[in-house]
DNA sequence: CCGTCCAATGCAATATTGTTGCATTTGGAG
DNA sequence: CTCCAAATGCAACAATATTGCATTGGACGG
């Protein structure tokens, strides 16, 4: 589940707005994706994300438009994947550039981005003294959620 | 490629020291993976492995062998898995925990796996915080070497 | 040396995840 | 309305990973 920050109504609000203002087209696949990733309380795989939908929609959706759908999300900055379980979240924070850290419950399935700018700029000098130029970051630790660890 | 320190045969050499230390088997299928892993600039995934360990032992090698090998080096602490690639390479530290960063040329899949204390301090903070606990950690930086950017 | 046992491997089938190519539809610009 | 490009439908397929069960092979006690 994206961390609350307001509803996640609101957020899937914003998140179809900045995509908008870009230029990006909003269909109607397109949202429901998005709307059936905020509604989840944890990261959906793609075929499952295929199986929901073809049900809500009463047709079936084939596996391409899921992923090209899922690219499309991604790239506008709305939702991410989670390389380490082949899955996707909705991302509550379009506007910055997801440098961020993610913590996945194992037991609840629990997602929460954090920003840490210290972080960013360990990784940063890092890459400097190797003379390497980044690209895509992959920051995802799993383990146990609060509530989880009972 | 594993970051020079020593040659790959020394790697090759100590992670299987190592291993055994441990009381675990180090069959000749499993010494074959270790070293293609060495031997390779660059990440391999299991059914290239899969090939390229058939063709050197002159007979079909399974996938289930390769994935249950990788398995159990991975677990020795002497391969590491590359999620955002399925792919594996050897690890040249089987000594610490594997708190590292992994860094990874798009172009010539240069493997750099760095240490930093500091890093390591701040997820621990930002876990903590969260009163969450990590049981693995994913921190792969795709982008480009010192000698791919030309 | 022999038998027993268990870990490791072989192997076939199958599951899961992701992609390609091409036809068709849709929505917006002119 | 017409045209164009983007989006989607769809079938086939490719790549990655796992399951279950049979077989092998080495370690160890006798």
């Amino acid at each position: 589940m994206p961390e609350a920050q307001g509803s996640a109504d609101d957020g899937l609000a914003s998140a179809i707005a900045a995509c908008r203002l870009r230029g990006a087209r909003v269909t109607p696949l397109r949202e429901a994706v998005l709307r059936t990733l905020w509604a989840a309380e944890r990261p959906l795989g793609a075929y499952e994300l295929r199986d929901q939908l073809s049900e809500e929609m009463g047709r079936q959706i084939s596996a391409p438009s899921i992923y090209r759908t899922l690219d499309f999300l991604c790239e506008q900055g709305v939702a991410v994947r989670i390389e380490s379980r082949n899955a996707y979240i909705a991302c509550n924070h379009p506007e910055d550039d997801h440098a961020c850290v993610l913590f996945v419950c194992n037991d609840c399935g629990l997602s929460s981005e954090i920003e840490n700018k210290k972080l960013e700029r360990l990784l940063a000098a890092d890459a400097e003294a190797l003379g390497f130029s980044i690209d895509h970051r992959v920051l995802e630790l799993s383990g146990s959620c609060a509530d989880c660890r009972g």
